[in-house]
RNA sequence: GCGAAGGUGGCGGAAUCGGCAGACGCGCUAGGUUUAGGACCUAGUGGGCUAUUGCCCGUGUGGGUUCGAGUCCCACCCUUCGCACCA
């Protein structure tokens, strides 16, 4: 044993590793190797910025899982790249007057410097950045193929234009209607823009959900809540006094001899022509101001159901193709244009919205589901939303409103006035941004030819480098604008919108095989034995937009015969946030920790500081540095803290006290391994024959945490495995202050101490391994088993219940623990047990095997 | 409003095929060590009563099932998240 040994020095340590592990190549991974692959995956980050220790935990546990999976044998791909066009860059670089490009690279190289400093090590042969033309050339690949399949095409949609700014704002850039920059009143404009026909694979996106047994619930939940599929009949309503029908979708074709007026959305097509017919000109100007004033309204206001129902009254009427009576045509301010036909038949009696509305405008109520048969409620008080058995429904009545549902749906369509049909709430995907930094949409107007893709040869179309002051996007940009058409070589206009950044990171998972490949987009080949990705790991608020995108790309791919696999990751993990205490003055905003006076007070004003847990971010001042914490601690620290702190799907709370714990830990293993490093140097065999009790148990420990620690990091409880190696480390000592000596124990053991910690804290890890005498990463090392037969006591003490409280305990020989009689007579003997027991009858004797037994009496 | 998850010491959290609640860590208390502080080491730490052995209570609230409930069932309260006029 040493006499004196040295600190824990991580700072000199950390340092020594970094360099050694890319010398070493540590962390490459052969793509040609097709057996043992796991494709680990990490959703990769957006550049902006710095990052936080909330940032690392999501790559700390795939470091940490990827480490380990090494260990087991595994051939693991854990790639990195960066989803590097958007927004942000656009804004940093016209307030610097730089190009987004520049901006971009240098955050970058600071998220690249800090995965080093964290010790997270990625093969960076394969890196992407979708802002790369190398990488873009092969999203415009992918939208020529869409658009070849007829899956993107172009139509008119709205979008948010600032007049005063002259230009189109995204929907986080408008802040209560109006833009963020200048405060101007926003306008809707009609644009033509491209989609994606994501709703032509809606039902298939539904139905894989089934088979995503690796994917939480919840997310699945949110999946189909999203897709929002419901089943109904689409009914064609005369219109009593013009030309044409009106169309509506009811999930309630039971009903319709209870729809007693029809609403339509402002938007509504039908709005425009009723409202340039009406005569009487106050009548109109009414009908128009109730138009104009519901559509100004936030449409998300409007679809958030926080408004009260309003309508008016078009003056026209419809025919009720079931009563052949004429009921009137309202418009609302609750019915959605992006639903099915932005109009709907109204029943009140038996929708609660129709109801009310109907309510507040006096419109009759008629009751057409009775709960009991034949025998209708009358005066209704709330609409009556259940099944029950028609009345008032002409050749339908007594029947159950199921069958009704169904001879109703198939009485319509032989009229020729119904069609059953499926509604989905998922719309087409509006893939179109006015923005400069994004990708180029490849396609280009011919005023001869039309709309003519860019030729494949001719990909990427990329982005011009100009000064960048203007925030008009692309098409400000004569010379990326002006061009000739590749059908007829006469002048033509590129497309300026660029696609949305969710496209580019809908597909990044594939090109991590092929980075690089110019000829292609990938090698399916590769592709195919890597993927479908089999752990993938992101937060959660990518739950519904970037997981049901890029399930969309992957099945197209596959009817295109690129990829031969439906679903891009086979399991997924969500993880949750780290949130951190933020102070807040009434009068001054946030205050930084280390600002706040005595008692969380205002360093300003001294007055009481309102105190709560927030997600970290910068405008709350309530960031932790990696920096900081890493001088002080260092990043094993950081890293062990971060897996300890709490279970890793949940949100949790950063506490920078606590992270004291885990260094003290880091400390303990240090001295603890450093002062038998003397062992490594000698040939030590462990006998186990030869240990006495305490040593035996501290044998039983190790082996019972190694076991602990694989079955929790297959299980994503990184929490518990951290615990139980503490606890192990906790019996090292115990056995030490106890006079444990066995050499052959005190090595076998410390050397699965340092492999098991490795995954967690590679810095200490290494550096002790190296100490022990080993001259390669520990990260190649075999993870170590555990010995089945080690986990057995010889005792075991059992707990002794009367009643089923515990009243004494019992030590007895392992192999007795499950033998009735001859726990009762042992157990029966203690005086604690006895004094209870003596004089009354037992009436029940219970053995719970090597735990406890209960006496009742 | 609907849906999901969850309520466990002073704090973060363990333990749910029903079987000794509070592992591990923070904090706190006492002692040791140190020129001092920090760091470190040892012991203790759910509450109440008790000199001690020990007794009673205790996992949001109230019921229930069971030899035995944090865990299962019923009702309710609260928190967080998601969805929210989808016809």
């Amino acid at each position: 044993m040493k006499e004196v040994s040295e600190d824990y020095n991580f700072e000199e340590i950390e340092d020594r590793w970094r360099d050694y592990w890319e010398e070493e190549g540590t962390f490459k991974t052969d793509l040609e190797e097709t057996e043992n692959n796991f494709y680990y995956l990490n959703m990769f980050p957006y550049p902006s910025g710095t990052m936080h220790v909330g940032h690392g935990r999501n790559y700390i546990i795939g470091d940490t899982l990827a480490r380990f999976m090494q260990m087991k044998g595994l051939n693991v791909l854990n790639p990195m790249g960066f989803d590097a066009f958007g927004l942000p860059a656009e804004n940093a670089a016209i307030e610097r007057g730089i190009q987004p490009g520049e901006w971009t690279q240098e955050n970058i190289a600071d998220f690249k410097k800090q995965f080093r400093q964290w010790g997270i090590e990625y093969d960076w042969d394969k890196e992407v950045q979708t802002h790369d033309p190398g990488y873009y050339r092969w999203t415009q690949w992918l939208f020529l193929k869409l658009f070849e399949e007829d899956l993107a095409y172009r139509d008119e949609s709205p979008v948010n234009f600032c007049p005063h700014c002259d230009t189109v704002l995204a929907n986080e850039q408008v802040i209560n209607g109006r833009c963020e920059r200048c405060d101007t009143e926003v306008e809707e404009k009609q644009l033509e823009q491209w989609f994606f026909s994501i709703t032509d694979y809606a039902q298939e996106l539904l139905d894989d959900l089934d088979d995503l047994d690796g994917w939480p619930d919840h997310v699945k939940k949110m999946q189909r809540d999203w897709i929002g599929r419901s089943e109904g009949v689409e009914i064609k309503f005369n219109l009593a006094d013009r030309q044409g029908e009106l169309d509506v979708f009811t999930t309630r074709p039971d009903t319709i001899y209870g729809a007693t007026y029809m609403a339509l959305a402002p938007e509504h097509p039908l709005v425009e022509d009723i409202i340039d017919d009406v005569e009487d000109e106050d009548q109109r100007g009414k009908l128009r101001s109730f138009v104009k004033e519901t559509k100004r309204i936030d449409q998300t206001r409007r679809a958030g159901g926080d408004l009260d129902k309003e309508g008016v009254f078009t003056g026209e009427y419809a025919v009720n193709p079931a009563t052949g009576e004429e009921i009137p045509i309202w418009i609302a301010n609750f019915v959605l244009t992006e639903y099915g036909s932005g109009a709907i038949m109204s029943v009140p009696a038996h929708d609660q919205r129709d109801f009310d509305f109907a309510r507040k405008y006096d419109i009759p109520i008629m009751e057409v589901v009775a709960p009991e048969k034949g025998n209708p409620t009358g005066e209704l008080e709330e609409a009556y939303e259940e099944p029950g058995y028609m009345v008032n429904s002409g050749d339908f009545d007594d029947l159950d409103s199921d069958t009704a549902y169904e001879e109703i749906g198939e009485w319509l369509k032989e009229k020729g006035k119904g069609e059953f049909t499926v509604n989905f709430k998922l719309q087409d995907w509006l893939i179109s941004r006015q923005r400069y930094w994004g990708a180029p949409i490849p396609m280009i107007h011919c005023p001869d030819c039309g709309v003519v893709p860019v030729p494949e040869e001719d990909l990427p179309v990329k982005l011009p480098e100009v000064d960048f002051i203007g925030n008009k996007g692309l098409s400000a940009i004569d010379e990326f604008v002006e061009t000739t058409c590749p059908d007829c070589g006469g002048r033509a206009r590129r497309e300026t919108d660029t696609m949305d950044t969710f496209v580019d990171s809908s597909w990044y998972y594939l090109r991590y095989i092929s980075a690089g490949d110019e000829e292609r987009i990938f090698d399916p080949e590769k592709v195919n034995d890597w993927l479908p990705v089999d752990q993938y790991v992101g937060g959660v608020e990518h739950a519904i937009l970037h997981l049901l995108y890029s399930r969309f790309i992957t099945k197209f791919l596959e009817d295109i015969d690129l990829v031969d696999f439906e679903e891009p990751f086979e399991k997924l993990f969500t993880q949750g946030m780290i949130s951190h205490r933020a102070y807040r003055c009434p009068d001054h905003g946030w205050v930084r920790p280390e600002n706040v006076e005595e008692g969380d007070r205002c360093p300003e004003c001294g007055e009481a500081l309102k105190v709560t847990m927030e997600s970290m971010s910068k405008s709350k001042k309530n960031v932790v540095s990696p920096k900081e914490l890493i001088d002080e601690y260092g990043a094993d620290t950081e890293r062990i803290y971060t897996l300890f702190i709490g279970p890793p799907e949940k949100d949790v709370e950063w506490s920078d006290r606590d992270v004291k714990g885990s260094h003290r830990f880091l400390t303990r293993v240090w001295r603890l391994v450093v002062q038998y490093l003397d062992l490594f140097e000698e040939e030590h065999e462990l006998d186990v024959e030869d240990l006495d009790d305490s040593e035996t148990e501290l044998w039983r420990v190790v082996n019972q945490t190694v076991k602990d620690v694989t079955e929790d990091l297959e299980n994503f409880s990184f929490n518990t495995a951290v615990s139980s190696i503490m606890e192990l480390t906790n019996e090292f000592y115990r056995v030490i202050s106890e006079g444990g000596t066995d050499k052959g124990l005190l090595k076998e053991s410390i050397r699965r101490l340092v492999l098991i910690t490795s995954p967690f804290t590679p810095f200490i890890a290494e550096e002790l391994w190296h100490r022990m005498g080993n001259d390669y990463p520990v990260a190649e090392a075999d993870w170590p088993g555990w010995d089945e037969e080690a986990l057995q006591k010889d005792r075991t003490e059992l707990a002794v219940q009367i009643n089923g409280k515990v009243r004494a305990h019992l030590e007895v020989p392992a192999n007795i623990a499950d033998d009735e009689e001859k726990l009762r007579k042992r157990a029966l003997k203690l005086d604690r047990i006895s004094e209870r027991v003596d004089g009354k009858e037992i009436k029940k004797f219970i053995v719970v095997p090597g735990n406890l037994v209960n006496i009742v009496i």
